[in-house]
DNA sequence: AGCCAACGATCAGGTTCCATGATCGAAGCC
DNA sequence: GGCTTCGATCATGGAACCTGATCGTTGGCT
């Protein structure tokens, strides 16, 4: 049996070729990973031996390098080992802290207000051992990425996710409403208001995110772009913006304060397609009891928010 | 930037783990990868030295070893890295080949007899320099874990496939119908038997697979399971033995010859859920041009295969 | 044309790690 | 106790990685 050559790969070179892509030069590269720019050379040369073909033109004197189409095609190949190595580091590093070990969850502000409270109680009374960490971001991509190379180990998002190694479960669907200032003519209507009237109000929107673009664009489809006069990552000031007069929000129900007296709480009729809040995790990584755990535990306490919220 | 001693890991040093799990020890995991039972240890501790875990459990003396919870969770990472280092491989390869090489198929007997000859002769014709190795098998699930090796570029399968990293497209539908002896009462009868009439027959059936175990999950759902007397790999084959007398069969309609005298195909109106056919490739790996034209003429050819049976 | 800068390739040599072959330690069996 | 089976460890040679110096190529400027 021949051994096969590409078994004797080394990670590293893959690494280099990936950091010569971003960088674009050898000597860009060596810098970033703390080597020679000698190494480099001489480690992209031992790849094109085994890989057997060019990955890299290299035009000579002060002209840039660029990938070859094999050197493209292996890069992503590189990309995808990367990440499963990480996934396995994490893995190892779970199991390493064991069953008394930590839980990273991320978590975006309106799922972390309404959802958080009640989960993280009622989850810590049935593992007190366990110890949660939480990483809140407003953008639920950046958590995705996060998920990826195994710094969380699992995440709250908005679904369907964005394409990548996830698997999800969906926990409860949050209605978007429309929040106004109270005493304003839209407060009084006894119709919910078309997407088209919501345009012509001047608009205060959370932070861009897949699940605000996605209101956006329902929004343009009534055909005219929505007038965002201010963004903000905070709920409360989303809501305090409008209960002073600045403007109107759509915002998903779960982020209202509903005892506000300064705003008024509109039914927007299924106008808008709700947000499908769940938990996203890295699909190739072992989940660890404590992850189921969590995992059930969410999805109860969805099931009781959904339950509540349907009867009220 | 202290370097992750993650990417010092050696690939052979995950092959190893593998080949001891599999193997059971690491005397016979050496003589299976050409090694020394030493060279196998130094390996493996120097596995566990990377990860921070043991990864196997040697009680010491004879008593067989075993792998360790972190080891099992850690083979399952280095089955997804080997499997994605001969993706690459095959990418590299097709490659070397250029335009003018060899596109891989796998295929099935059912499947080859109908569209294998127009899809070739019309793809040959649109790509001259391209060359066609065929690869048959009788279990499609074995024709996709080539694909998973990159030993197959493209295969024709049984949709849904088995779990596993492929992308598919849907060819085509093949109705099962039921192929009697000519002059069997069955031959005869104005409306389609019943699932239980047919598994009162003797049954002349399929080789195992997939495709094979949904109809005979579909007869046994009616209360009685299908008494199979023969199994062939072969259509003339099991035509034959119907031919002969010998027993029914329920067949894909594609694998059946309509001008044989001997037999009569029977409509079963729907009983059992037609066979889908579809192309499968491995999501991971580079779609070389000649590959993406056969997908595209295999969609067409089965189109007007489709068409031409139903206005038959 | 000559000089300089930017860039990657190659060379010589030191260090690290992989693999072999021999030996040791543990355990079961007769 | 002796033998067998099995993996660990030791000593050593060879291969490959890495550094630092030098070489070759190219473009731009004077």
């Amino acid at each position: 049996m021949e051994p096969d050559r590409w078994l004797g790969l080394d990670l590293r070179h893959l690494i280099a070729l990936k950091t010569i892509a971003d960088t674009g030069s050898f000597g860009r590269a060596a810098d970033r990973l703390g080597y020679t720019q000698s190494a480099i050379s001489q480690q992209i040369a031992a790849l094109e031996r085994v890989v057997g073909l060019k990955l890299i033109d290299r035009p000579g004197g002060p002209r840039p390098i660029s990938l070859t189409e094999a050197g493209q095609i292996l890069l992503r190949h590189a990309e995808a080992i990367e990440a499963r190595l990480h996934a396995a580091k994490a893995d190892m590093e779970a199991l390493s802290a064991g069953e008394a070990g930590r839980l990273r969850v991320g978590t975006f502000q309106s799922a972390g207000a309404r959802i958080l409270p009640v989960l993280l109680r009622r989850f810590s009374e049935a593992h007190p051992q366990v110890e949660i960490s939480l990483q809140e971001s407003s953008d639920e991509d950046d958590l995705l990425e996060m998920v990826e190379r195994g710094e969380l180990d699992v995440t709250f998002n908005t679904l369907p996710v964005s394409s990548g190694p996830f698997e999800t479960v969906e926990l409860l669907s949050d209605p978007y409403v429309l929040v106004v200032p109270a005493g304003s003519p839209l407060a009084a209507a006894t119709r919910a208001p078309s997407l088209k009237e919501i345009t012509l109000q001047p608009l205060i929107g959370f932070s861009r995110c897949r699940a605000m673009d996605a209101v956006e664009s329902q929004l343009t489809s009534s055909g005219r772009a929505p007038n965002i006069v201010f963004r903000s990552d905070n709920n409360g000031t989303v809501q305090g913006l409008v209960g002073a007069g600045v403007g109107v929000s759509v915002a998903p129900l779960l982020t209202v304060e509903a005892d506000d007296p300064s705003v008024v709480v509109v039914d927007l009729a299924g106008r808008i397609a709700p947000r499908v809040i769940g938990l996203a995790w890295h699909r190739d990584r072992h989940r660890s009891p404590a992850a189921d755990a969590f995992v059930e535990t969410a999805i109860a306490v969805c099931s009781e928010l959904s339950a509540a919220s349907a009867a009220a």
